[in-house]
DNA sequence: CCTTCTGGCATTTTT
DNA sequence: TGCCAGAAGG
């Protein structure tokens, strides 16, 4: 054994790195180098155990790329057959590989949820039912869960007692397969239900992995579903050579049908497993790991062990109440604003909530101060409808069968092909048993001159672009072709002349130079090749990690990062935990692991809060604060804290306003008497245009005008991107 | 084909 | 309240 390997690593952890035969489950907690871990075991398999019979399972893009680059930093090359890979992604490659289990040839699409959705629409009208009610939003989420969970349609509707709608469910489930199979096109859930499908109905094939990879990892096992974990389990085989890391308390995405019982009965499912946990946290002040501990120890059913850290104490955690959210925001942003001028960088601030609608007032707080941030999660490139639509081209170049992606883009830009034309080919496609680009083309297409006409423009147009793609055309070309071609660049140009114009153009550009530089990364490019690359990668890599932005995110997608100083807010029953989880089974837990994930999320500082009223759909409601925060031990709270840990003890108590009984936080009180002492400035106040001002209701602003005297002398205030006038005689104004 | 209006709806979202 | 999809109207 290289000592390099396990230099510097703990006795868990050694063990963990040098454990290479058999079952092994490491419990890996927060911020316990887990992934050190791994990437120093698949090295130590590489170097030592000297094989290349390695497959590494994550479930992002982002993991697969960390992993892989830290695995190279330790090795002399990675070999081949060592794949870190996605889930989808293995499988996408094991299945254009098994082109004739498939029945569909390897060029086959891949369906995003959009395309599926389109489909959904599609067969509901078709069937003629009624798009309001079977929303094609839910069913995709159905189906994805019946293709997560290996459940097929027959069995929802024995288990739904037989009901119209269940009955009809599955109607429109049977055709969307059905198809899905003639556009020669896959969703996300059938590439690893097909695998496992193929590795069941052929014990040949599935052997032949098996022996291609002898050694298996699977990285957040606790948020594998069970598609996910019969695939491991096939692939592992008698074998067993089965590594899993994970950490059954940051199990947060049961409502994607991940199972936490399959961590949770690894060693049952193997007895003869070696279990390593890693419980000493690098990470977080030894006050946030104690906090962390003793909020989630209240779930049940939990693997045993307890994070500990050898960190220093660290600062108290800070929790204070607010009157409303921009309040609260407005706080956050004056502590970032203070950190910064005391030499922080905006990117060790991360601002985390629970539900997306949230991030509105931290945005604004934020651009209001001039704050560089970064929401993280929104959309993203491959997202934007320009881009959407360059890939439906080029899906039908690569896949002539696919007619949703056709449908998509048949009148974009509009070309004549309206509704009514556009429902007239659908329905011969139908009928004929064609697909929607054969019916463009086809002779006897029943459409009124002018749309003929352009219906067969679009096929020519097609049939020439899927010529070159055949004659070994670049991709990078093809795309330029359509975007030429397709009259697009003339549709932008002509319509939307603004700035929302020159972007889409751009994007579009960004999205050419993104097929040449996967051509020059790749030996032999192909069209097939790429669709297949985008296909899966959505994420937008965060180059922003190295620009100096306040993070903002959901909890969910602040699992796995780490930040100096992590504000949690909305800690508010109803909102965190989420009214809606509450009803779940096991939301309560849940969510206290959400809860548990933001909190383990921070080095140095955490601050948590909470606003005694918020607004809901338009409505303010009185709040009161998280059942969480009473599970915090009242040391890890400095003197601000400990007030506010009294206020909070009981949590199902009445509404803070009514009841009165609840102390506020030292800080919150502040900006309430802040807030209270803001009179109107009066009419000779001295102000001029771009002070700052704090308005009670709107927060942060600054003065872009004066008009008038007197009494009617007022200001036109920015706030964000709302501008109010005010009468400065009666408003109450704070300058700033 | 584009704009405007209306009603329904409103966690979390790795691929 | 604010957004989005689908309808209606120009």
């Amino acid at each position: 054994m290289s000592v390099d390997l396990v230099q510097g690593l703990n006795d868990p952890q050694k063990a963990a790195v040098e454990r290479l035969e058999g079952p092994v489950l490491i419990l890996a907690g927060a911020g316990s180098g887990k992934t050190r871990v791994i990437t120093h075991r698949i090295a130590n398999l590489i170097l030592n155990k000297r094989t290349d019979s390695i497959c590494a399972l994550t479930f992002t893009n982002k993991a697969a790329a960390e992993m892989l680059e830290r695995v190279a930093k330790l090795v002399p090359s990675i070999p081949w057959n060592v794949q870190i890979k996605t889930f989808h992604s293995l499988c996408l490659y094991i299945l254009r590989r098994e082109t004739s289990y498939l029945g569909m040839p390897s060029g086959f699409t891949v369906y995003d949820s959009v395309l599926q959705e389109s489909l959904i629409k599609q067969v509901i009208k078709d069937l003629h039912e009624d798009p309001k009610q079977y929303k094609p939003s839910s069913l995709t989420g159905i189906f994805s869960s019946w293709k997560d969970g290996l459940s097929d349609s027959d069995s929802y509707i024995r288990k739904e007692n037989f009901s119209h709608r269940s009955q009809m469910i599955s109607n429109i489930y049977e055709e969307y397969e059905k198809r899905k199979k003639k556009n020669q096109a896959l969703d996300f859930g059938d590439l690893i239900q097909k695998t496992v499908e193929l590795f069941k109905e052929n014990p040949g094939v599935l052997k032949s992995y098996q022996d291609r990879w002898n050694y298996i990892m699977v990285d957040e096992y606790q948020d594998t579903n069970k598609a996910q974990y019969t695939l491991v389990r096939l692939l592992s085989g008698e074998r067993g050579n089965l590594c899993v890391v994970g950490d059954d308390d940051q199990s947060i995405y049961s409502w994607r049908g991940a199972d936490i019982s399959n961590i949770l009965n690894f060693e049952s499912d193997f007895p003869n497993a070696y279990v390593v946990k890693l419980e000493e946290n690098y990470r977080s002040t030894s006050r946030i790991i104690r906090a962390a501990s003793k909020v989630i120890a209240n779930n049940s059913g939990r693997k045993e062990k307890e994070l500990f850290t050898n960190n220093e104490l660290g600062e108290p955690i800070s929790v204070s109440q607010f009157e409303n959210e921009t309040e609260e925001a407005y706080d956050i942003v004056k502590k970032i604003r203070a950190g910064s001028s005391r030499g922080a960088d905006y990117k060790d601030f991360a601002i985390f909530y629970r539900t997306n609608a949230q991030s509105r007032y931290f945005e604004e707080g934020l651009r209001s101060s001039g704050i560089p941030y970064k929401i993280f999660g929104g959309f993203r490139f491959f997202d934007r409808a320009e881009i959407k639509d360059m890939i439906a081209y080029l899906n039908v170049i690569a896949n002539p069968m696919d007619s949703t992606s056709l449908l998509r883009i048949v009148n974009t830009p509009p070309r004549g092909i309206g509704e009514a034309s556009i429902e007239k080919i659908r329905t011969f496609s139908l009928d004929k048993g064609i697909s929607f680009l054969e019916a463009i083309g086809h002779p006897d297409l029943p459409l009124k001159k002018a749309s003929l006409g352009k219906a067969k423009e679009l096929y020519h147009l097609f049939e020439d672009l899927i010529d070159r793609k055949e004659k070994g055309e670049l991709p990078s070309k093809i795309a330029l072709e359509i975007v030429e071609r397709s009259g697009w660049v003339d549709y932008m140009e002509r319509n939307l002349h603004d700035e929302e114009a020159v972007s889409r153009v751009e994007n579009v550009r960004e999205f050419v130079n993104s097929i040449e530089e996967y051509e020059s990364r790749e030996d032999s490019p192909n069209l097939e090749e790429y669709l297949n690359q985008i296909s899966l990668l959505t994420s937008e890599e965060d180059s922003a990690q190295l620009t100096d932005y306040v993070h903002l995110m959901t909890v969910h997608n602040a699992k796995g990062l780490e930040f100096r100083t992590v504000f949690i807010t909305g800690l508010e029953e109803g909102t965190f935990p989420h009214f809606m989880s509450l009803e779940e089974p096991n939301g309560q837990e849940e969510e206290r692991r959400l809860f548990y994930v933001a909190l383990t999320r921070a080095r140095q500082k955490l601050y948590l809060s909470y606003s005694r009223t918020s607004r809901k759909f338009g409505k303010v409601e009185d709040r009161i604060p998280s059942r969480f925060l009473p599970e915090i031990p009242s040391e890890c709270f400095g003197e601000e804290g400990i007030l506010a840990q009294k206020g909070v003890r009981r949590p199902q108590g009445p509404p803070v306003a009514s009841s009165g009984a609840y102390k506020i936080p030292e800080t919150s009180r502040e900006t309430r008497e802040s807030e209270n002492s803001s009179k109107p400035l009066g009419e000779e106040a001295d102000i001029r245009e771009g002070d700052r001002v704090k308005h009670a209701q709107f927060g942060l602003g600054h003065v872009i005008s004066i008009q008038g005297t007197g009494k009617n002398r007022k200001v036109k205030i920015k706030f964000g991107s709302l501008e109010k006038n005010f009468f400065l005689a009666y408003t109450p104004l704070e300058k700033l």
